[in-house]
DNA sequence: CAGTGGTCTAGACCACAGC
DNA sequence: CTGTGGTCTAGACCACTGC
Protein backbone atom coordinates (compact mmCIF):
# COMPACT_ATOMS: atom_id res chain seq x y z
CA UNK A 1 0.00 0.00 0.00
CA UNK A 2 2.21 3.03 -1.23
CA UNK A 3 1.17 5.92 -1.94
CA UNK A 4 2.01 8.56 -5.09
CA UNK A 5 5.20 10.40 -4.49
CA UNK A 6 3.62 13.41 -4.96
CA UNK A 7 1.29 12.60 -2.16
CA UNK A 8 4.39 11.17 0.27
CA UNK A 9 5.54 15.20 -0.69
CA UNK A 10 2.00 17.00 0.51
CA UNK A 11 1.93 14.55 3.33
CA UNK A 12 5.40 15.53 4.46
CA UNK A 13 5.70 19.15 4.23
CA UNK A 14 2.17 19.60 5.57
CA UNK A 15 3.06 17.48 8.47
CA UNK A 16 5.89 19.38 9.12
CA UNK A 17 3.89 22.32 9.18
CA UNK A 18 1.32 21.41 11.57
CA UNK A 19 4.56 20.55 13.93
CA UNK A 20 6.03 23.49 13.49
CA UNK A 21 9.44 21.94 11.90
CA UNK A 22 8.38 24.52 9.51
CA UNK A 23 7.03 27.48 10.41
CA UNK A 24 5.00 30.70 8.91
CA UNK A 25 6.79 32.73 5.93
CA UNK A 26 9.89 30.29 6.63
CA UNK A 27 11.24 29.13 2.77
CA UNK A 28 10.87 25.44 1.74
CA UNK A 29 13.26 23.30 -0.16
CA UNK A 30 13.36 24.59 -3.90
CA UNK A 31 11.59 22.64 -6.20
CA UNK A 32 15.35 21.56 -7.58
CA UNK A 33 16.31 19.96 -3.92
CA UNK A 34 12.78 18.45 -3.29
CA UNK A 35 13.65 16.83 -6.93
CA UNK A 36 17.16 15.70 -5.29
CA UNK A 37 15.27 14.47 -1.64
CA UNK A 38 12.34 12.18 -3.20
CA UNK A 39 14.37 11.43 -6.61
CA UNK A 40 11.80 12.25 -8.54
CA UNK A 41 11.20 14.90 -11.33
CA UNK A 42 9.97 18.17 -11.23
CA UNK A 43 6.63 18.04 -12.27
CA UNK A 44 5.94 15.50 -9.41
CA UNK A 45 7.12 17.62 -6.95
CA UNK A 46 5.22 20.83 -8.18
CA UNK A 47 2.12 18.82 -7.88
CA UNK A 48 2.71 17.78 -4.32
CA UNK A 49 3.62 21.87 -4.05
CA UNK A 50 0.32 22.47 -5.86
CA UNK A 51 -2.01 20.47 -3.32
CA UNK A 52 -0.02 22.70 -0.30
CA UNK A 53 -0.60 25.93 -2.17
CA UNK A 54 -4.31 24.75 -2.70
CA UNK A 55 -4.61 24.09 0.47
CA UNK A 56 -3.35 27.01 1.87
CA UNK A 57 -0.16 25.58 3.61
CA UNK A 58 2.23 27.61 1.38
CA UNK A 59 2.53 29.68 -0.84
CA UNK A 60 5.06 30.90 -3.68
CA UNK A 61 6.29 33.84 -5.44
CA UNK A 62 8.19 33.50 -8.56
CA UNK A 63 11.82 34.10 -8.78
CA UNK A 64 12.36 34.02 -5.25
CA UNK A 65 10.88 30.62 -3.57
CA UNK A 66 7.73 28.91 -1.31
CA UNK A 67 7.13 30.11 1.63
CA UNK A 68 5.13 28.72 4.67
CA UNK A 69 1.80 30.50 4.90
CA UNK A 70 0.24 32.07 8.12
CA UNK A 71 -2.62 30.04 8.77
CA UNK A 72 -6.14 31.08 7.89
CA UNK A 73 -7.55 29.78 11.24
CA UNK A 74 -11.20 31.54 10.92
CA UNK A 75 -12.97 30.49 8.02
CA UNK A 76 -15.68 28.22 8.03
CA UNK A 77 -17.81 26.96 5.41
CA UNK A 78 -21.14 27.30 6.09
CA UNK A 79 -24.24 25.71 4.17
CA UNK A 80 -27.28 27.85 3.72
CA UNK A 81 -30.61 27.36 2.45
CA UNK A 82 -33.46 29.34 2.85
CA UNK A 83 -35.65 26.14 2.90
CA UNK A 84 -33.40 23.58 4.52
CA UNK A 85 -31.32 23.79 7.66
CA UNK A 86 -29.74 21.75 10.32
CA UNK A 87 -33.13 21.15 12.01
CA UNK A 88 -35.56 21.97 10.17
CA UNK A 89 -37.22 22.30 6.12
CA UNK A 90 -40.10 24.16 4.88
CA UNK A 91 -42.60 22.10 3.69
CA UNK A 92 -44.72 24.98 2.26
CA UNK A 93 -44.66 28.98 1.54
CA UNK A 94 -47.66 31.65 1.33
CA UNK A 95 -46.99 34.64 -1.19
CA UNK A 96 -48.22 37.88 1.31
CA UNK A 97 -47.22 40.23 -1.64
CA UNK A 98 -45.80 41.15 -4.91
CA UNK A 99 -45.54 44.48 -5.82
CA UNK A 100 -43.64 47.14 -7.78
CA UNK A 101 -42.18 50.38 -5.33
CA UNK A 102 -39.42 53.13 -5.43
CA UNK A 103 -36.76 51.78 -3.04
CA UNK A 104 -35.87 53.93 -0.20
CA UNK A 105 -31.75 55.29 0.27
CA UNK A 106 -30.86 51.88 2.24
CA UNK A 107 -32.63 49.49 -0.57
CA UNK A 108 -31.17 51.84 -3.59
CA UNK A 109 -27.99 51.57 -1.95
CA UNK A 110 -28.24 48.04 -1.87
CA UNK A 111 -29.27 47.28 -5.33
CA UNK A 112 -26.84 50.20 -6.43
CA UNK A 113 -29.53 51.78 -8.74
CA UNK A 114 -30.71 55.30 -8.86
CA UNK A 115 -33.87 56.00 -6.36
CA UNK A 116 -35.61 56.93 -9.29
CA UNK A 117 -35.53 53.03 -10.84
CA UNK A 118 -38.58 50.48 -9.82
CA UNK A 119 -37.56 47.47 -7.85
CA UNK A 120 -40.17 44.34 -7.37
CA UNK A 121 -40.81 43.69 -3.75
CA UNK A 122 -41.77 40.13 -2.84
CA UNK A 123 -43.30 39.08 0.59
CA UNK A 124 -43.74 35.34 1.46
CA UNK A 125 -44.31 33.04 4.47
CA UNK A 126 -42.44 30.30 5.16
CA UNK A 127 -44.14 27.36 6.97
CA UNK A 128 -43.12 23.76 8.74
CA UNK A 129 -45.90 21.49 9.55
CA UNK A 130 -48.67 24.82 9.21
CA UNK A 131 -46.96 26.99 11.32
CA UNK A 132 -45.03 29.97 10.31
CA UNK A 133 -41.31 29.52 10.66
CA UNK A 134 -40.04 32.21 8.69
CA UNK A 135 -40.74 35.93 7.25
CA UNK A 136 -39.02 36.31 3.92
CA UNK A 137 -38.36 39.66 1.77
CA UNK A 138 -36.89 39.69 -1.69
CA UNK A 139 -36.26 42.83 -3.90
CA UNK A 140 -35.58 42.74 -7.64
CA UNK A 141 -34.55 45.61 -9.31
CA UNK A 142 -37.29 45.93 -11.89
CA UNK A 143 -36.37 44.39 -15.45
CA UNK A 144 -38.62 45.50 -18.58
CA UNK A 145 -40.55 42.58 -19.54
CA UNK A 146 -39.76 40.50 -16.39
CA UNK A 147 -42.34 38.01 -15.94
CA UNK A 148 -43.75 38.07 -12.85
CA UNK A 149 -46.08 34.97 -12.77
CA UNK A 150 -47.33 34.59 -8.98
CA UNK A 151 -47.59 30.60 -8.65
CA UNK A 152 -43.96 30.54 -9.36
CA UNK A 153 -42.27 33.10 -7.26
CA UNK A 154 -44.71 31.17 -4.32
CA UNK A 155 -42.24 28.42 -4.43
CA UNK A 156 -39.24 29.69 -6.07
CA UNK A 157 -35.54 29.56 -4.11
CA UNK A 158 -33.87 33.16 -4.53
CA UNK A 159 -31.60 32.52 -7.52
CA UNK A 160 -34.76 30.79 -9.07
CA UNK A 161 -36.37 33.95 -9.45
CA UNK A 162 -33.44 36.05 -10.87
CA UNK A 163 -34.60 36.72 -14.60
CA UNK A 164 -33.35 33.86 -16.74
CA UNK A 165 -30.99 35.91 -18.83
CA UNK A 166 -28.66 36.01 -16.10
CA UNK A 167 -26.55 32.35 -16.01
CA UNK A 168 -27.72 31.29 -13.18
CA UNK A 169 -24.04 29.43 -11.87
CA UNK A 170 -22.00 32.55 -12.79
CA UNK A 171 -24.07 34.85 -9.40
CA UNK A 172 -21.79 35.35 -6.54
CA UNK A 173 -23.80 35.24 -3.47
CA UNK A 174 -22.99 37.39 -0.01
CA UNK A 175 -25.07 36.91 3.55
CA UNK A 176 -24.81 38.65 6.34
CA UNK A 177 -26.14 36.77 9.90
CA UNK A 178 -27.56 38.25 12.84
CA UNK A 179 -30.13 37.74 15.46
CA UNK A 180 -33.04 40.29 16.03
CA UNK A 181 -36.13 40.64 18.04
CA UNK A 182 -39.21 40.49 15.88
CA UNK A 183 -40.86 43.86 14.88
CA UNK A 184 -45.32 44.27 14.98
CA UNK A 185 -45.91 43.46 11.67
CA UNK A 186 -43.41 39.99 11.84
CA UNK A 187 -44.41 38.96 14.92
CA UNK A 188 -47.60 38.81 13.83
CA UNK A 189 -47.34 36.80 10.27
CA UNK A 190 -45.23 34.39 12.54
CA UNK A 191 -47.76 34.06 15.20
CA UNK A 192 -45.02 35.34 17.67
CA UNK A 193 -47.36 35.96 21.15
CA UNK A 194 -44.05 35.23 23.62
CA UNK A 195 -40.60 36.84 23.95
CA UNK A 196 -38.63 34.77 20.77
CA UNK A 197 -35.38 35.81 18.73
CA UNK A 198 -35.29 35.70 15.18
CA UNK A 199 -32.33 35.24 13.20
CA UNK A 200 -32.02 36.98 10.40
CA UNK A 201 -30.10 35.94 7.31
CA UNK A 202 -29.42 38.44 4.70
CA UNK A 203 -28.93 38.05 0.99
CA UNK A 204 -26.88 39.59 -1.68
CA UNK A 205 -26.73 38.34 -5.54
CA UNK A 206 -24.59 39.47 -7.58
CA UNK A 207 -24.69 39.13 -11.57
CA UNK A 208 -21.18 37.71 -13.34
CA UNK A 209 -19.71 41.99 -13.64
CA UNK A 210 -20.46 42.03 -9.78
CA UNK A 211 -23.94 43.80 -10.24
CA UNK A 212 -26.55 43.47 -7.69
CA UNK A 213 -29.72 41.58 -8.99
CA UNK A 214 -31.29 40.90 -5.83
CA UNK A 215 -31.75 41.18 -2.19
CA UNK A 216 -33.44 39.41 0.14
CA UNK A 217 -34.11 39.40 3.95
CA UNK A 218 -35.25 36.32 5.49
CA UNK A 219 -36.26 36.09 9.38
CA UNK A 220 -36.44 32.64 11.10
CA UNK A 221 -38.11 31.81 14.30
CA UNK A 222 -35.13 30.81 16.17
CA UNK A 223 -36.26 27.40 17.37
CA UNK A 224 -36.74 26.62 13.48
CA UNK A 225 -33.03 27.11 12.29
CA UNK A 226 -29.10 26.29 13.31
CA UNK A 227 -26.41 26.79 11.09
CA UNK A 228 -23.44 24.92 11.08
CA UNK A 229 -19.88 25.71 9.59
CA UNK A 230 -16.38 23.76 9.13
CA UNK A 231 -13.38 24.94 9.42
CA UNK A 232 -11.24 25.26 6.53
CA UNK B 1 -1.69 40.16 -23.75
CA UNK B 2 -2.22 36.61 -24.16
CA UNK B 3 -2.79 33.55 -21.06
CA UNK B 4 -1.46 30.90 -20.68
CA UNK B 5 -2.75 27.87 -22.43
CA UNK B 6 -3.95 25.92 -19.19
CA UNK B 7 -6.39 29.00 -18.55
CA UNK B 8 -7.36 29.47 -21.93
CA UNK B 9 -9.09 25.74 -21.65
CA UNK B 10 -9.73 26.47 -17.62
CA UNK B 11 -12.01 29.61 -18.91
CA UNK B 12 -13.82 28.21 -22.04
CA UNK B 13 -15.22 25.23 -20.54
CA UNK B 14 -15.78 27.46 -17.13
CA UNK B 15 -17.79 30.03 -19.58
CA UNK B 16 -19.45 26.48 -21.46
CA UNK B 17 -20.74 25.42 -17.84
CA UNK B 18 -22.02 28.65 -16.43
CA UNK B 19 -23.94 29.19 -20.10
CA UNK B 20 -25.37 25.87 -19.98
CA UNK B 21 -23.62 24.97 -23.58
CA UNK B 22 -22.54 22.27 -20.93
CA UNK B 23 -25.12 20.66 -18.46
CA UNK B 24 -24.71 19.25 -15.50
CA UNK B 25 -23.62 14.99 -15.34
CA UNK B 26 -23.08 15.71 -19.08
CA UNK B 27 -19.41 14.43 -20.28
CA UNK B 28 -16.72 16.68 -21.62
CA UNK B 29 -14.24 15.92 -24.44
CA UNK B 30 -11.95 13.42 -23.27
CA UNK B 31 -7.91 14.59 -22.49
CA UNK B 32 -6.67 13.44 -25.66
CA UNK B 33 -9.66 14.92 -27.55
CA UNK B 34 -8.52 18.55 -25.79
CA UNK B 35 -5.14 18.13 -26.29
CA UNK B 36 -6.33 18.03 -30.49
CA UNK B 37 -8.55 20.61 -30.11
CA UNK B 38 -5.71 23.36 -28.14
CA UNK B 39 -2.98 21.87 -29.88
CA UNK B 40 -1.29 21.18 -26.79
CA UNK B 41 0.11 18.77 -24.43
CA UNK B 42 -1.17 16.38 -22.10
CA UNK B 43 -0.15 17.52 -19.23
CA UNK B 44 -1.50 21.03 -20.38
CA UNK B 45 -5.10 19.93 -20.54
CA UNK B 46 -4.89 17.98 -17.40
CA UNK B 47 -3.74 21.55 -15.50
CA UNK B 48 -6.85 23.43 -16.83
CA UNK B 49 -9.31 20.16 -15.78
CA UNK B 50 -7.09 20.08 -12.24
CA UNK B 51 -8.36 23.83 -12.15
CA UNK B 52 -12.16 23.33 -13.02
CA UNK B 53 -11.88 20.38 -10.45
CA UNK B 54 -10.72 22.45 -7.86
CA UNK B 55 -13.15 25.09 -8.39
CA UNK B 56 -15.83 22.48 -7.80
CA UNK B 57 -16.75 22.63 -11.71
CA UNK B 58 -15.83 19.16 -12.90
CA UNK B 59 -14.96 15.68 -11.54
CA UNK B 60 -13.76 12.84 -13.15
CA UNK B 61 -13.89 9.12 -13.13
CA UNK B 62 -11.14 7.10 -13.90
CA UNK B 63 -11.63 4.70 -16.98
CA UNK B 64 -14.64 6.92 -17.69
CA UNK B 65 -14.10 10.22 -18.42
CA UNK B 66 -14.72 13.96 -16.95
CA UNK B 67 -18.10 15.01 -15.85
CA UNK B 68 -19.66 18.05 -15.34
CA UNK B 69 -20.36 18.73 -11.56
CA UNK B 70 -24.20 19.83 -10.20
CA UNK B 71 -23.37 23.10 -8.91
CA UNK B 72 -22.80 23.50 -5.19
CA UNK B 73 -25.32 26.92 -4.60
CA UNK B 74 -25.47 27.20 -1.12
CA UNK B 75 -21.86 26.87 0.59
CA UNK B 76 -20.36 30.36 1.72
CA UNK B 77 -17.22 31.10 3.21
CA UNK B 78 -17.56 32.66 6.59
CA UNK B 79 -15.25 34.87 8.79
CA UNK B 80 -15.67 33.79 12.38
CA UNK B 81 -13.22 35.20 15.17
CA UNK B 82 -15.08 35.58 18.38
CA UNK B 83 -12.71 38.73 19.50
CA UNK B 84 -13.71 40.37 16.00
CA UNK B 85 -16.51 40.63 13.84
CA UNK B 86 -18.29 42.43 10.96
CA UNK B 87 -19.51 45.34 13.70
CA UNK B 88 -17.52 45.02 16.56
CA UNK B 89 -14.02 44.43 18.34
CA UNK B 90 -13.85 43.26 21.82
CA UNK B 91 -11.34 45.35 23.65
CA UNK B 92 -11.21 43.93 27.04
CA UNK B 93 -12.42 40.51 29.04
CA UNK B 94 -13.02 39.78 32.46
CA UNK B 95 -12.96 35.88 34.17
CA UNK B 96 -15.85 34.69 35.74
CA UNK B 97 -14.96 31.64 36.32
CA UNK B 98 -12.10 28.97 36.37
CA UNK B 99 -13.30 25.03 37.45
CA UNK B 100 -13.15 21.82 37.11
CA UNK B 101 -16.51 19.52 36.87
CA UNK B 102 -17.98 16.51 36.36
CA UNK B 103 -19.81 16.86 32.64
CA UNK B 104 -23.69 16.37 32.42
CA UNK B 105 -24.82 14.12 29.92
CA UNK B 106 -25.08 16.60 27.13
CA UNK B 107 -21.60 17.63 27.67
CA UNK B 108 -19.95 14.35 28.10
CA UNK B 109 -21.61 13.57 24.51
CA UNK B 110 -20.23 16.60 23.02
CA UNK B 111 -16.88 16.34 24.18
CA UNK B 112 -17.41 12.53 23.82
CA UNK B 113 -15.90 11.37 26.92
CA UNK B 114 -17.17 9.17 29.88
CA UNK B 115 -19.75 11.27 32.63
CA UNK B 116 -16.87 10.36 35.31
CA UNK B 117 -13.73 12.67 33.98
CA UNK B 118 -13.04 15.62 34.66
CA UNK B 119 -13.78 18.90 32.44
CA UNK B 120 -12.18 22.05 33.04
CA UNK B 121 -14.83 24.82 32.47
CA UNK B 122 -14.52 28.73 31.91
CA UNK B 123 -16.26 31.53 32.01
CA UNK B 124 -15.56 35.00 30.66
CA UNK B 125 -17.14 38.11 29.64
CA UNK B 126 -15.86 40.07 26.44
CA UNK B 127 -16.25 43.93 26.90
CA UNK B 128 -16.24 46.90 24.51
CA UNK B 129 -15.80 50.55 25.59
CA UNK B 130 -16.77 49.19 28.67
CA UNK B 131 -20.03 47.52 28.03
CA UNK B 132 -20.63 43.72 28.43
CA UNK B 133 -21.18 42.79 24.60
CA UNK B 134 -20.78 38.36 25.03
CA UNK B 135 -21.06 35.88 27.22
CA UNK B 136 -18.56 32.74 26.74
CA UNK B 137 -18.50 29.30 27.93
CA UNK B 138 -15.69 27.08 27.42
CA UNK B 139 -15.17 23.06 28.29
CA UNK B 140 -11.83 21.72 28.24
CA UNK B 141 -11.28 17.75 29.15
CA UNK B 142 -9.08 17.64 32.31
CA UNK B 143 -5.42 16.30 31.12
CA UNK B 144 -3.33 15.91 34.00
CA UNK B 145 -0.70 18.42 34.06
CA UNK B 146 -2.15 21.10 32.32
CA UNK B 147 -1.43 24.86 33.33
CA UNK B 148 -4.42 26.77 34.19
CA UNK B 149 -2.74 30.22 34.54
CA UNK B 150 -5.55 32.26 34.97
CA UNK B 151 -4.33 35.47 33.57
CA UNK B 152 -3.43 33.65 30.10
CA UNK B 153 -6.79 32.45 29.96
CA UNK B 154 -8.20 35.77 30.25
CA UNK B 155 -7.36 37.34 27.22
CA UNK B 156 -6.76 33.65 25.21
CA UNK B 157 -9.21 32.70 22.44
CA UNK B 158 -9.98 29.18 21.88
CA UNK B 159 -7.40 27.65 20.02
CA UNK B 160 -4.91 29.31 21.98
CA UNK B 161 -6.55 27.86 25.40
CA UNK B 162 -5.71 23.82 24.52
CA UNK B 163 -2.94 22.44 25.49
CA UNK B 164 0.50 22.87 23.91
CA UNK B 165 1.12 19.33 23.26
CA UNK B 166 -1.62 19.22 20.15
CA UNK B 167 -0.21 20.73 16.93
CA UNK B 168 -2.59 24.38 16.83
CA UNK B 169 -2.91 24.03 12.98
CA UNK B 170 -3.67 20.38 13.23
CA UNK B 171 -7.46 21.40 14.82
CA UNK B 172 -10.37 21.16 12.31
CA UNK B 173 -13.50 23.43 14.11
CA UNK B 174 -17.04 22.83 13.81
CA UNK B 175 -19.84 25.80 14.55
CA UNK B 176 -23.51 26.16 15.09
CA UNK B 177 -24.79 29.24 14.81
CA UNK B 178 -28.23 30.30 16.08
CA UNK B 179 -30.52 32.96 17.81
CA UNK B 180 -31.57 33.11 21.49
CA UNK B 181 -33.37 34.96 24.24
CA UNK B 182 -31.25 35.58 27.38
CA UNK B 183 -31.86 33.23 30.13
CA UNK B 184 -31.91 35.20 33.92
CA UNK B 185 -27.61 35.00 34.16
CA UNK B 186 -26.69 35.30 30.95
CA UNK B 187 -29.22 38.68 30.79
CA UNK B 188 -27.49 40.04 34.24
CA UNK B 189 -23.68 39.73 33.18
CA UNK B 190 -24.82 41.25 29.86
CA UNK B 191 -26.78 43.81 31.41
CA UNK B 192 -29.49 43.45 29.64
CA UNK B 193 -32.91 45.47 30.94
CA UNK B 194 -35.08 45.35 27.68
CA UNK B 195 -36.07 42.50 25.19
CA UNK B 196 -32.60 41.89 23.53
CA UNK B 197 -31.97 38.79 21.26
CA UNK B 198 -28.52 37.03 21.54
CA UNK B 199 -26.36 35.52 18.29
CA UNK B 200 -25.19 32.40 20.07
CA UNK B 201 -22.17 30.70 18.31
CA UNK B 202 -20.98 27.17 19.86
CA UNK B 203 -17.55 26.09 18.66
CA UNK B 204 -15.88 22.67 18.84
CA UNK B 205 -12.73 21.91 18.42
CA UNK B 206 -10.94 18.41 17.22
CA UNK B 207 -7.16 17.36 17.03
CA UNK B 208 -5.97 15.67 14.64
CA UNK B 209 -7.71 12.20 15.58
CA UNK B 210 -11.12 13.74 15.45
CA UNK B 211 -11.46 13.59 19.10
CA UNK B 212 -12.57 16.58 20.84
CA UNK B 213 -10.39 18.93 22.61
CA UNK B 214 -13.03 21.61 23.22
CA UNK B 215 -16.58 23.04 23.52
CA UNK B 216 -17.17 26.22 23.47
CA UNK B 217 -20.27 28.33 23.98
CA UNK B 218 -20.09 32.34 23.19
CA UNK B 219 -23.53 34.34 23.20
CA UNK B 220 -23.16 38.01 21.69
CA UNK B 221 -25.80 40.82 22.17
CA UNK B 222 -27.23 41.31 18.67
CA UNK B 223 -26.30 44.24 18.04
CA UNK B 224 -23.02 43.53 18.74
CA UNK B 225 -22.53 41.12 16.13
CA UNK B 226 -22.86 40.36 12.31
CA UNK B 227 -21.00 37.10 10.38
CA UNK B 228 -20.46 38.28 6.66
CA UNK B 229 -19.99 34.92 4.07
CA UNK B 230 -19.35 34.69 0.25
CA UNK B 231 -20.24 31.86 -1.63
CA UNK B 232 -18.07 29.72 -2.92
C1' DC C 1 -9.68 -5.27 -26.66
C1' DA C 2 -9.39 0.07 -27.11
C1' DG C 3 -10.28 4.20 -24.59
C1' DT C 4 -9.99 6.69 -20.33
C1' DG C 5 -7.94 9.11 -16.53
C1' DG C 6 -3.77 8.78 -12.89
C1' DT C 7 1.07 8.91 -12.38
C1' DC C 8 5.61 9.96 -13.88
C1' DT C 9 10.03 11.14 -16.64
C1' DA C 10 13.53 14.09 -18.63
C1' DG C 11 14.05 17.34 -20.76
C1' DA C 12 13.01 22.65 -22.56
C1' DC C 13 12.38 27.91 -22.49
C1' DC C 14 10.75 31.94 -20.02
C1' DA C 15 10.44 35.94 -16.52
C1' DC C 16 11.85 37.39 -12.45
C1' DA C 17 14.94 37.89 -7.69
C1' DG C 18 19.16 39.05 -6.03
C1' DC C 19 23.87 39.44 -6.26
C1' DC D 1 25.21 36.06 -13.73
C1' DT D 2 22.80 31.99 -11.12
C1' DG D 3 18.78 30.31 -9.00
C1' DT D 4 13.96 30.47 -8.64
C1' DG D 5 9.22 29.30 -9.90
C1' DG D 6 5.79 29.24 -14.29
C1' DT D 7 4.79 27.05 -18.52
C1' DC D 8 5.11 23.38 -21.77
C1' DT D 9 6.50 19.12 -24.65
C1' DA D 10 6.49 14.33 -26.03
C1' DG D 11 6.73 10.64 -24.65
C1' DA D 12 5.84 6.38 -20.98
C1' DC D 13 3.34 2.78 -17.99
C1' DC D 14 -0.54 1.68 -15.06
C1' DA D 15 -5.45 0.54 -13.52
C1' DC D 16 -9.84 0.83 -14.64
C1' DT D 17 -14.10 0.88 -17.78
C1' DG D 18 -17.07 -0.91 -21.25
C1' DC D 19 -17.58 -3.59 -25.13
Amino acid sequence: MTSPVYLQIFENIKNQINNSELKPGERILPETALCKLYETSRATVRKGLALLSNEGYIYSIPGKGCFVQTPQQNRYLVYYDEMNNLINTVDQTRLLEVNVIVPDDHLANSLQISRSKNVIVIRRLFFTDGEPIAYDLKYLPYVKGMPIVEKEIETATFPEMIPKNIPLLALKKNIVIYAQIPSGEVKEHLRIRDNRALLVVEQKLFDSDNRPVGFGITSFKSDYIKLEGVSQ
